[in-house]
RNA sequence: CGGGGUGUAGUACAGUUGGCAGUAUGCCUGCUUUGGGAGCAGGAGGCCGCAGGUUCGAGUCCUGCCACCCCGACCA
């Protein structure tokens, strides 16, 4: 036994570490709160990209690049944006490093001081914005839908693989638009394709809402998110959309000359999804052998595992599986066949359940003689033989509804983590016992929101967009509240 | 930054009263094996986190430092 897990239910943290680690996606690095991201757990990143890169092009969007360094003078154009990224920065002060004269090695160059010093961008609005000046002058130029694949860096005091990293990988979208409406639309439209790619590709569940005041981007008039709920009973926001007004355009004065030929600020937008989601996608599907990935997530959708005695045997294997493979391809299915004779057939059926592959085929003699394959199914941990003629459909049909059933397990434990409480008491006895969301009358105000906050750790995760009204009582202070919020600890 | 923990072979760990650096696993070789992490035999692999100190002698005792992990405060 290599490779131990942790249980989910002796220690929630250590399993999820175990599954990152001993499963490759990633590795510690040498520095503190960065990772490594392996090669397993990149093609996944990888599949992300391709499948939502795909959807912003639908959307009409392009790709670009913007410049890692920020000027520090930038990030304090927008006064409620460097407040709220100011705790976090990473500063470039000098740019040259020098043998030291007393022979310690290398120091940094105290001549080589910049002038002003260079932001590493924990997110790009100001960069992006300052360069938007140039690019739009009149109605014609917009809207401007721009996407931009990248590496950001926040100084973060605690860090976690893949949920919290000082520095992660992301998309961030930003876009600009004549007419309020339509920035808003925007910033909507894309909180849809987050959160159609989130259910349909990732199988996860997601509200859909939209951020109090305090939990709102810095810089945003309103930001949407997308929120999700893992299987320790914790909310992690899988991704935002901001409408920003025309805070930006007016910090770094972008004007356009409508119609009517006057001169007005630009509305804009901005959207991001990161590494994060294979934190997510970790936490909410896998259990205690390891890893679960839903099929259209997983790198490798079918393993073939050949059981042989004898070189002939495995002759004989290698000529069936060729074939099946091929049939596998070229209907777009991602097949690895693992005839390796370095490792057993034991230690392969356990090492891709730990990875998480969502099919697993064994074929052996007694197959041979029989037509059939040992068809192992990841998500409910099953197994059936079944006849090799006709083995592509079985395994296109089994590939779908394993999907499915992973969404709906998923779907079905996040309701019934929904709670809803009417009294402060039942609120923290929920939080405490049972976890999840919590669906609660709140009285609108930041202060009751602190309040709640720091007695209970819990935060307002968003108020749903299709939330229906109803009159009722803030669950803290007893004031009048026009509709219920959900309020859960969170990643 | 506070609290806790861990640093010894690739990995996981043990190391007694201070006295030759160990176990498992993995790795290499060979043979036997192969339908749920194989068996036997042989072999290689160490700056005991770093720096000082005490001592005839330090993985072990003392001082300082560093790194990483976990729990909090902060956050996508």
């Amino acid at each position: 036994m290599s490779k131990e897990l942790t249980n989910r239910s002796d220690d929630y943290s250590q399993w999820y570490n175990d599954l990152v680690i001993k499963g490759g996606l990633a590795d510690y690095s040498a520095v503190r709160g960065c990772m490594v991201i392996k090669p397993y757990g990149y093609a996944i990143w990888e599949k992300m990209q391709f499948v939502l890169d795909s959807m912003f092009k639908e959307t009409g969007h392009q790709n670009a690049y913007f410049p890692l360094f920020i000027p520090k003078s930038f990030l304090a154009r927008e006064a409620a944006h460097i407040e709220g990224f100011a705790k976090e920065c990473a500063v470039v002060t000098h740019y040259r490093l020098m043998n030291d004269p007393n022979g310690n090695g290398v120091i940094v160059d105290p001549d080589a001081k910049l002038e002003e010093e260079l932001i590493v961008r924990p997110t790009s609005e100001t960069i992006i914005w300052n360069a938007y000046k140039g690019w739009i002058k009149s109605y014609r130029d917009l809207p401007l839908l721009i996407n931009q694949w990248a590496n950001v860096v926040r100084w973060e005091m605690r860090t976690r693989l893949f949920l919290r990293t000082t520095e992660f990988l992301w998309q961030e979208g930003h876009t600009a638009h004549a007419t309020k409406d339509e920035a808003i639309a925007e910033a909507r439209t894309m909180l849809d394709v987050y959160a159609a790619f989130a259910e349909n590709w990732m199988a996860l569940p997601v509200i859909k809402g939209v951020k109090t005041a305090n939990e709102r981007f810095a810089g945003a008039e309103d930001t949407y998110c997308i929120e999700a709920l893992v299987q320790d009973g914790k909310a992690i926001q899988a991704g935002t959309s901001h409408f920003l007004g025309q805070n930006f355009a007016k910090a770094f004065d972008v004007t356009f000359t409508n119609k009517e030929n006057q001169l007005d600020y630009v509305w804009a937008t901005s959207w991001g999804v990161s590494t994060r989601l294979i934190g997510t996608l970790i936490m909410a599907h896998s259990d205690d052998h390891g890893l679960v990935l839903p099929p259209k997530m997983a790198p490798i959708q079918v393993v073939i595992v050949p059981i042989v005695k004898t070189a002939e045997q495995l002759t004989l294997i290698d000529e069936k599986v060729n074939v099946l493979r091929k049939e596998l391809i070229s209907k777009g299915i991602t097949v690895k066949y693992d005839n390796d004779d370095k490792q057993k057939p034991g230690w392969k059926f356990a090492e891709y359940e730990l990875k998480g592959i969502p099919i697993r085929l064994a074929i052996g003699p007694r197959d041979l003689e029989n037509g059939t394959v040992e068809l192992a199914r990841r998500d409910t941990l099953t197994k059936s033989t079944v006849p090799l003629q006709g083995l592509e459909d079985v395994i296109i049909g089994l590939l779908d509804e394993m999907q499915l059933n992973i969404y709906n397990k998923a779907l079905a434990f996040r309701d019934g983590m929904i709670t809803e409480v009417n009294s402060f008491d039942e609120f923290k006895k929920v939080l405490d016992e049972k976890g999840g969301f919590i669906s609660a009358h709140w009285d609108g105000t930041p202060e009751t929101e602190n309040i709640i906050k720091n007695e209970t750790k819990a935060t307002i995760r968003c108020i749903p967009l299709d939330n229906s009204l109803e009159a009722g009582n803030c669950v803290y202070t007893g004031n009048p509240s026009i509709q219920r919020v959900l309020f859960a600890r969170a990643y």
